[in-house]
DNA sequence: AATCATATGTTATAATTTAACAAATGATTA
DNA sequence: TAATCATTTGTTAAATTATAACATATGATT
């Protein structure tokens, strides 16, 4: 089988952005259900790893949540800001924090290789 | 009850000090009913939320796993460095790094409460 | 000591994730 | 073309992580 897989992404990625909101697996795994009944974690989470491989979802690990890619592009580590009474979800990119993170964290001799930069807080229209 | 609580805190935290790498709170659980049966997993993540409110342990958000704050401070967000080889977890106080990702987040409005900075890498020592 | 508010223990279950294997698909070779 | 093979996908089951809901116990307050 060379092309399914392609396809269930595909699938996620849309319901993802349809929703607007992270989400959690098993929500995705409810929505997809409406099409499709004899459908298992496993094919969502799999689904899910390769988005986030390809780097056009992520997971919001302090919520175990996902989001849909929201740059164009693919190849950075997202800041991501949660607002915790609407859940909106923004995507900065920014590398100048990456390169300061990678600076403080080396101090030491470690080797960064994976980013995991989540803020929580309120976004502008739920501070206001 | 006055102080079974803090004791109960107490309990964690040397657990985690003693094993000196991330635990996840059933690891802790288990540690602690050597001494105790009957210990059940509300006991151990309502210990843990305390001890986190007062700063003086870490969620490690992308493992699923506590670490004792390595600061004698408590009241800062931490830069986790963790090794994925070895498990070990580097502690940093970085404000600058803060304030900067405040600076991006609030650019759009949003008003920053909570910091969750993880680094995945590797340790010096497994980087040799 | 009677009452109250709260902290803690307990039971059960919900939510999240993955392991392990079976079946299916298409590629490769003969 | 049919046989074999490697790999992807589906399926079942279970492991792991976390919390809800309620009972009990504790100490504070009156």
């Amino acid at each position: 089988m060379r092309t399914r897989s392609a396809d269930r992404q595909r699938q996620v990625l849309n319901v993802l952005r349809k929703h607007g909101r992270p989400m959690s697996a098993y929500e995705i795994l409810n929505a997809m259900k409406g099409d499709e009944t004899r459908l298992a974690p496993p094919t969502v989470y799999r689904a899910l790893s390769a988005l986030m491989d390809a780097g056009s979802a992520h997971k919001l690990e302090s919520m175990n949540a996902f989001v849909p890619c929201q740059c164009d592009h693919a190849d950075h580590a997202p800041v991501l800001a949660i607002c915790d009474q609407c859940g909106s979800v923004e995507e900065h990119a920014d590398p100048p924090v990456l390169e300061h993170l990678a600076k403080i964290t080396e101090a030491t001799g470690f080797r960064a290789r994976h980013h995991v930069v989540e803020v929580h807080g309120l976004c502008g229209t739920c501070a206001a």
